[in-house]
DNA sequence: AAATATATGTTGCAAATGCAACATTTTAAG
DNA sequence: CTTAAAATGTTGCATTTGCAACATATATTT
């Protein structure tokens, strides 16, 4: 197993790895497309760790309406503690997207120094908060543009946050359809005002190639 | 100094944390109403611990406008890591509301292992996860509102996560004035739609008790 | 107690948005 | 390569919302 390319392992050597999870007691399973491998009605009070493949979150409330909360990736993390609330008692699930490998260690074995004291329990600490702050920073960072009271300032919004890192020229790393609920606008509606950003010469679009022409 | 009151030290003697804190060579300092605590122009990788009163996070963008992002009060933490997205690049500045007393710990000092191996080391790490889980749940619940479309939908929704907790006859925590701003709705239209939704017979407000008839 | 600042309630109106119902293009799958 | 499934673009219309401009009521401060 390699666990490389995993942030929450990043700075351990894969051999440490194996130690500390057998240390842990964290068990790893495989999923094959479309199987559950998550179900937050009956808690378990574990972290996730996407080792392979990828996973969608959903949410089922009240009337059977299916939500997509979030798509996990390769080396992303999730778990109850760790970011979405459900105070709305929606049935919440996790389900593999193609064949997965998930790795399950229990919350409290994290934070608790193992009685070997691995010496690289305190990088899987330190990682984990990395994970934790990155997610925080996103979320952050959503709802400052759901703060935002029309959709031209929400997408521009988006898109400065976007050209702090790329530069005024670049790529959206999503669908149009995917930003729209992304930022909580209509789809028609968010294509009438990406038109209309053009047309006033704020922005030029063409595919998903995105330049910022006035700040 | 007594820290029984603070979430990140709970489960911890007064006299071990004063050992850590020395451990960790954190600081504590008083600020005077309206002092600058701290200022993540130039960024700090400190954690933040209200100790004593209370402090406002405040963003001030180009244009020079301020808002209150967020409201910190004892026990509190905050960070740059922690809980905020400053991609516009605006300044973001935490400034005494009151006499207080805030203690900083730099931020890697938390996740490694010190060399006397503070037991209690441990269990402070377990609460700043804790800590971070809350605030991470409270920015996941935010967003589960701001997705909501119509202000009705928003103002239900934000209801029935306090009544999980308080049952369907309630206190609003904050005046309707920062609820708007809360959910993102003009206040005038805010009241306007509780009316209407008193007279749909959803719910029944008086003051800021809050009750709710219809699910 | 007087004065000042906040909070609350109301309304008309213009602007922004969601929705529905399309046509068209791109991408993915068989 | 063909076909099905997503993604994209467009428009009219009803609804919702923000904004401005008020009046009144509650705190808070001095």
């Amino acid at each position: 197993m390699k666990f490389e390319k995993i942030d929450l392992f990043e700075g351990i050597p894969d051999e440490e790895v194996m130690r500390m999870v057998a240390c842990f007691g964290a068990k790893i399973k495989d999923f094959k497309e479309g199987e559950l491998i998550c179900d937050y009605s009956d808690t378990g009070d574990d972290v996730g760790v996407m080792l392979k493949g990828s996973a969608s979150m959903m949410r089922t409330d009240e009337d059977g309406e299916v939500a997509v909360m979030e798509l996990f990736g390769e080396g992303d993390i999730f778990g109850e503690a760790l970011a979405f609330s459900n105070e709305a008692g929606d049935s919440v699930k996790v389900v593999a997207e193609g064949d997965s490998k998930v790795m399950f260690i229990k919350y409290g074995q994290i934070t608790k120094r193992c009685e070997n004291a691995c010496e690289h329990h305190s990088r899987l600490v330190s990682n984990m908060f990395g994970l934790i702050a990155k997610k925080t920073l996103s979320l952050s960072q959503r709802i400052e543009i759901l703060s935002k009271k029309t959709t031209r300032e929400k997408l521009m919004y988006y898109f400065r946050i976007i050209s702090k890192c790329n530069g005024k020229e670049f790529d959206l790393p999503m669908s149009l359809t995917r930003l729209s609920a992304y930022i909580c606008a209509d789809r028609s509606a968010m294509t009438r005002e990406l038109s209309r950003m053009q047309a006033d010469g704020l922005i030029s679009l063409n595919k998903r190639k995105v330049k910022i022409l006035k700040a």
